[in-house]
DNA sequence: CGCTGTCTGTCCTCTTTTGAACACACCTCA
DNA sequence: TGAGGTGTGTTCAAAAGAGGACAGACAGCG
């Protein structure tokens, strides 16, 4: 385990990979490749061994979604151990990405015959379920204002790990409108409200006050 | 393993407990007590041998919202695993209901030596994560006409057990409202409008044609 | 019997959100 | 240099939803 500047503590890539012996791939994505696509047969579960991977959906009225976004240390595609045997979702590089690939089989194999390997994954999953419920939760409760500051604040969370909070610049409203799960108008319109009252700037970069932004969750 | 007539094998019960030796605690509960309050600490995985339970969180502004519900064989409150130091929302018996309940500890010792066990928990989270995956996507892509029409047919898929299509009486056209994340006025006006059209009836008991309804989830 | 509590049916207003349009700025590439 | 692409700022009408209010049906209970 390696010690992070943030003081929390987290498994390196492969070790455990290696640790449990895991017949795996490893493979290298970049924007704008895609990684899997919806319907596609499911049969490998993912590993991300370094950059970011965005995970969204596309409705039959052809709107988009982004349901999950990935970093190093995450697992995803992991819905074929439960039996699905397609992509629920389209997953696609958000920045250089390296990938580690390890069959649905040999995963069931090693998550059974190897504790810590099973562990790690259990880890990752109970994290995923938290994270997902709290998004079910935030959309069932929140306004879409509310929402958008609830998303900038998880990304500022993010961008902790280098600068305070400067936020990657790639990001459109457009990819905001679909984390939020609203249009692109409305982000705008918060956006600047947000800007105007002093809780974000941006032009280029965005740099996010976090503690102003928090205010807006709680009313 | 026990065959169940619909053709799924299932796990039944306290098998896979004993077999792994794990210490327990078996409790029951009738409606309308409190399983456990959101706000409450959180030490213990709880996992349902019998009845059902229903799993919602209130908002600040008093909104409730159903985020799961439990039915043999599922497992619940496993937050604690992932360091979730208190509840995050309050479960409630639906029926008269039997739970063995496990500390966490216990839980995290057992899960890490005792592979049967840990894949059964396993297969519980990746089965609830798609779900509540699948619950985050209905709610961004659809209307409250479309979540309702879904809730019907998956409470439909429940009851499918007995006999064809009998649901519970005891489901108020409110607590539909909090499943579905919208107001009893609006699931009142659906549920007469789909009453109207053939899809559903009711007086008591409540009974639903899964082949027209599903029409409504495809536009 | 009447009281009380719960659930349904209905109606109405106010707010939020959608969906689409158009102008402008900026960048890139031929 | 100019054309096309992409992202932003802004506006607006129309649709969907929230949030109440109120009446009637029905059951349990003192």
């Amino acid at each position: 385990m390696a010690k992070l500047k943030q003081g929390k503590y987290r498994l390196h890539g492969d070790e455990f990979f290696e640790a449990a012996d895991v017949a795996h791939e490893v493979r290298t994505f970049a924007p704008p490749a895609t990684i899997f696509s919806q319907g596609d047969p499911a049969d490998t579960v993912l590993y991300v061994r370094a950059g970011r991977v965005k995970l969204a959906v596309v409705s039959k009225t052809g709107k988009e979604a982004v349901v999950g976004m990935f970093a190093e240390g995450d697992f995803f595609g992991e819905g074929c151990l439960a039996g699905q045997t397609r992509r629920m979702a389209t997953a696609s590089p958000m920045t250089e990405v390296t990938l580690v690939s390890v069959l649905k089989d040999e995963m069931s194999s090693r998550l059974h015959d190897h504790p810590k390997f099973s562990d790690r994954f259990l880890s990752h999953m109970l994290t995923r379920n938290i994270r997902i419920e709290e998004d079910l939760i935030d959309q069932l409760f929140n306004s879409s204002e509310k929402r958008l500051a609830r998303a900038l604040l998880l990304l500022a969370r993010y961008g902790e790990q280098d600068r305070p909070q400067a936020v990657m610049p790639n990001l459109s409203q457009e990819l905001l409108a679909e984390m939020v799960g609203t249009t692109r108008s409305r982000v705008n319109f918060f956006m600047n409200k947000f800007r105007k009252l002093g809780f974000i700037e941006y032009n280029g970069v965005l740099r996010i006050n976090t503690s102003l932004l928090t205010v807006v969750l709680h009313d």
